[in-house]
Parts: structure tokens; C-alpha cells; sequence
DNA sequence: CTGTTAGCGCGTTCAG
DNA sequence: CTGAACGCGCTAACAG
């Protein structure tokens, strides 16, 4: 019978009386309240030590309100991007008192209902919903018990408060470093046109290629987000227009597809063929040849932002409202600036 | 002020108050006993709706001794495999009624400990240990006041019950593979010597190959588990031996690398050299050309089984000790069968 | 300094 | 059928 070996856990009356004193003693002793006489304490504290003695959490919490725990409410753990943000989240907390609920709900709107219920029902202090895409959601309403943070997808409705990667910058930071490098003539192949980061990337680049007076060449080629379409894509685009000199991929999936078909067909990346992919996905970017030049959208630090702000709201600070959008930044490699 | 809409939740007093009945009838009514009259329940339900009532979970869990929770403890969240198995885990869980804590201990041993702790004090039914290798991991010990499952990693105590996926049926399935497709002159590139994955994978491909009456041409080839590493031993050992007709990869990421190398020196896949990867990571696998045959370690399923026998041990039911060994299964795709 | 008392929100006896 | 009373494990007021 592994793992049962112990008798169930001690309890403070348990110890008060191994320790010879009262339920209320032991307790002021073990909390490190300071009126207690030292050998008392000490008392306390061995007897509490040899039960090996853990305060039952939902006594305590059903006294102060609180519990000291806050729901994860995702709506598809598969997604890349969720699991930084988690990570983050899980950090922010972890590293205070705080216990995270994680709850999948598989993008079915009647399993996160259900998981909302059970979460409240277990009193957590705060939620955070994690989207799988940019594109907004509904919202969990306003007459929330507690307070609930959006993470990556923002809420539909703008009185509540979101956290968002600037896909917009993004895009425009990728095209600003690569007429930095010196390209002229940039094509974008990009994913399904019907994820706003799709289109949010490409109003980014199209606004930094206006700053510079250039066009994209050719229109925005969509389809979805993988590798395939990455190689078939450049495979046509270099064959209409083989004076490109750059090519803005909408993932690292599509970059690491573009890189090979550029090989298959002799163009040499960087020099003749500069390429920057999105989302910086390690395993993808450092391991092509060359390494990918990409955006990375600081998810972990967007889960620990949204952490912090349910914090803050938990602790009475108000935290404002509407959908911010968290900066993005550059990580440049050898795919657009070739290695001395 | 978003998120805070509500006031604080209503209690069962509350309920009871506005039904005009007491808190023990509102109780009986809420929880369909059936000794409460039909229009005293109407009331009620209707009271409760309107307050829109959420039993607390933790007086409730006071009460019942039980809590319906469980804690995943995790060494390292980054980990490719942990996601699958706690989807798992989760998916299993959260079809009951039972929720789960999910804590990080970021591979660090005091992290781990503190996590347990908060753990055990927010009195968890049950705990599932999912390490990021699989080598065999330091037991919790067997002083647990509540079962404990180890996932991937086994604990090191053959006392605990741990579920691992089957390396080393994984290696020699994976050779089998191979030798029913004709062919004889395998190599082998894995990952890093120190991980058991390496060594159990090899020595069933050992054991395959001895039955076959074959060897492996020449060393088995170990460094990282990378996709530089992949094409950097396959340039090696496709000038050293070029009549190798096949290579086992340790790892998808392995085997992309190899793929890639194979393409460079003209070797057509799967017809001249077979490969087959590890893991069956999909975004890798299935994005290649041509696509990968992998060995799926069906994480997601051992997850499930994790939690099914936490439930089972916290019914009482005897969930035996020792490590298993899961099933693990061969997924075919191009590079080791020509498509038609 | 220590012990007694009173709940936190709920389910469960057991009398009415 | 309904309600009053008790207790789950703990902390915060008070008394002693």
C-alpha cells in the first residue's frame, strides 16, 4: 500500500495537548505571536515538529476570507503559447503564498463554465483566463466575486482588464531592423487571415514600411501556420518575384519552411535573402541553419504581469481596466545579419 | 474597478434567510435529500439562483475530511513532456470533480519541498510527481498522509508506484520497424549518455538487432539531444559508413537534423537510408520532408492513468507499488515507407 | 503569559 | 417535514 504509510495529519489540538497546553496557546506559539513564554513555545513547536504538524489551510481560510489561491483558467493547454504564460503566472505566485487551480477548458464554452462554477466554489481570490489566440473573447461578465485578469486573449467587453502582446509593434519592429539591414524589397507570408495577430502583424509592418515610403512586394500571402506553407509559399513568391531581397514570416513554423525552400533553391541567408521569423520558439530558432532572427513576445513576463495584477486587485488596488498591450522585442541571429 | 462587481459570495445562511426556512432545511433542499417538501426546495432553488449561492468548497471539505483536490507537482514545466501528461492528469480530473493544483518546483529540490508542503496543508487528496527525465527520481518518502503517484520520472523507491513510459520496448520496436522494411546496416544517433531514456532506448534496439542476428554500424552515436547534433553525426557517420541504409534517432529533433544532412549529400529518403526519430513531437514530425516515423510514448495517456490511480488509492483501493513501464507505439509516416 | 469563548460556512444528527 | 444544536480545524477576542 504505497504512499499511505502516514496516519492522517495531526491537527492543532493534537499537538496543543502533546504539548500540555491549550488549542489557543499552541496556536499563538506556532504563529509566532509574542506573547507566549519562550519554553512554551519551544514546547509547542517540537510536539507540532514530531506530528509533523501542517496547518489545515481551509480552516484557516474559512476564517480570513482568503485562500490564498487563484484559478488558471485556460481554454487549451496544447497551445505554444500558453505554457509560458502559465509558467510565469505559476512563478509570480509561487514565489508569494499563493497556490494556482489550473483548470482546461479544451475551447468548450460549457467546460469553462463548469470550471468558472467549481473554481468559485473553492474560493479562489483571483482568475486568470489565458486565451489561446489574440483574437478577443467573451467576456466572464462583471459581476465576478473576485477579481479576473485576461491573459494573451483579451476580454470583449473593455471594462475588464487584459494583457495582450503588441503584435502591432511586433510587425513593425520586424520590418524596421530589416530596412536596418539594408532590404528594399520585403515579402510577408504569414498564417490564417483570420487570427488578428495575423493582421495585426501585417498593419505593423505596413505602417513601417510607409514610414519608409517602401511597399510590401507583392500582396501578404496567407494560409496557415506551418511549415509546409512556409516552403510552398517562398517557392512562389521567389519564383514571381525573385528580387526580394527579405521575407517577413509570420511564425518561426513559416520561417523555418521559407529557409528551406531558400536552400533548395540557392539563395544564400542572410546575404542574398534575408529572413525574420515570430514568436521565437527556441526549438525552431536556434536549431535552423542559419539560426532565425525572430519576435519574441515576453510571454512569460506578460503570465507574471497578469499575476501580479491580480495581486494587486486581492490586496484592494485598483488595476485599471481596458487591454493593454505588452511590448515585444527583437532577437536577432543570423537569418538577417550575417555572422562576422 | 473591473472584476469586482459582486459583492462577497452568499452563504447558505443568506440563502436560508431570503427562503425563509432554516440553514439546515436550505441545506437538505440544496442537496436534493429528499426529506424536504417540494415547495420548500422550489423556494429555496429559487433563493439560492437569485444570490446566485456557491456552496464553499472549504467548509464543505472541513466537514467532509476530503477536499477534491490534488496537487501535480512538477520539476520543470519547460519540459516538452510534461504538458501532455498533465493534460492528461487534468483531463482525467476534471471530468470528476476534483481540481487541480498545479505547482512548479523548477527542478529545484527546495522548491519542490516548500511546494509539498503547501501542498499538504491545503490537504490535497492525493499527489502526482511528474519529473522532467526519465531517470528515477528521490522518493517523497512513505510518510505520506496521502497517496502519491510518480509520472515519467519513477521514484527511486520501488515501494512508490511509478508509471514511465517503455524506453527500451520503444528501441526495439523502432528496430523491428526498420528491419521489417529489409533493412540490415542500422545506425544509431542519440541524445546525451547520462539520461536512462538514451541508455533503455539503445539497449532494446540492442536486443532487436541480436534476435535479427545484427549489429548496430559502428557506435552508437551520443551527444545532445539537438537538431545541430543530428546533422553534424550524420555527416560523420554517412562518410564513415556510407552503406548504412538506416538510422534510429534518439529524438525527433535528432532526426529532423539527420533528415536534413541526408538531403545535403543526396541521399534520398526513405529508398536510399530509412530514418526513424523519437517522441513523435508533431510540429517536427509531420512538418518534414518527407514526414517522420516516431515512436509515441502516449504521454498524454499516462497522465490519465496517473490520476486514475490517484483516485482509485484515494478510494481505497489498493494501487500496488513498483514502476511501470507504459506502452509505448510506433506511429509510420515517409521516411521509412515510400509513399505509393 | 495562558486558557476560555465565539465564530468562519457548512452538513448532519436528533428532537420537535 | 422542519429547525436547533454540534463540530470540522483554526484564529481572534477577551478573561483569568
Amino acid at each position: 500500500m504505497p504512499s499511505e504509510g502516514g496516519a492522517r495529519s495531526a491537527t492543532l489540538s493534537d499537538v496543543a495537548r502533546r504539548a500540555g497546553v491549550s488549542i489557543a496557546t499552541a496556536s499563538k506559539a506556532l504563529n509566532g505571536r509574542d506573547d507566549v513564554a519562550p519554553a512554551t513555545r519551544r514546547r509547542v513547536v517540537e510536539a507540532a515538529d514530531e506530528l509533523s504538524f501542517t496547518p489545515n489551510a481551509m480552516a484557516r481560510g474559512l476564517l480570513a476570507g482568503r485562500t490564498g489561491t487563484v484559478g488558471l483558467l485556460t481554454s487549451d493547454l496544447e497551445g505554444r503559447f500558453m505554457l509560458p504564460i502559465l509558467m510565469g503566472a505559476e512563478d509570480a505566485f509561487g514565489a508569494g503564498q499563493v497556490n494556482v487551480f489550473l483548470c482546461d477548458a479544451r475551447g468548450d464554452a460549457i467546460r469553462e463554465q463548469h470550471h468558472l462554477k467549481a473554481l468559485l466554489s473553492r474560493r479562489v481570490d483571483g482568475i486568470i483566463v489565458v486565451g489561446r489566440q489574440t483574437d478577443p473573447r467573451p467576456s466572464l461578465g462583471q459581476e465576478m466575486p473576485v477579481p479576473v485578469v485576461y491573459a494573451y486573449a483579451p476580454s470583449d467587453d473593455p471594462r475588464d482588464l487584459s494583457l495582450t502582446p503588441d503584435n502591432y509593434a511586433g510587425g513593425r519592429m520586424a520590418i524596421e531592423h530589416l530596412i536596418g539591414c539594408g532590404r528594399t524589397r520585403i515579402a510577408h507570408i504569414t498564417g490564417d487571415p483570420a487570427y488578428a495577430a495575423a493582421q495585426d502583424r501585417l498593419a505593423g509592418a505596413r505602417a513601417a514600411l510607409d514610414a519608409a515610403g517602401l511597399e510590401l512586394v507583392g500582396e501578404a500571402m496567407f494560409s496557415e501556420w506551418s511549415e509546409h506553407w512556409g516552403r510552398d509559399a517562398a517557392a512562389m513568391l521567389l519564383q514571381r518575384h525573385p528580387d526580394v531581397d527579405a521575407i517577413f514570416c509570420g511564425s518561426d513554423q513559416i520561417a523555418r519552411g521559407v529557409l528551406d525552400t531558400a536552400r533548395d533553391l540557392g539563395r544564400s541567408v542572410p546575404d542574398d535573402l534575408a529572413v525574420i521569423g515570430y514568436d521565437n520558439w527556441e526549438v525552431l530558432s536556434t536549431n535552423s541553419r542559419p539560426q532565425l532572427t525572430s519576435i519574441d513576445a515576453n510571454l512569460q513576463q506578460l503570465g507574471r504581469q497578469a499575476a501580479q495584477r491580480v495581486f494587486d486587485a486581492i490586496d484592494g488596488v485598483d488595476i485599471g481596466e481596458g487591454t493593454h498591450h505588452l511590448p515585444v522585442r527583437l532577437v536577432i541571429r543570423g537569418s538577417t545579419i550575417p555572422r562576422r
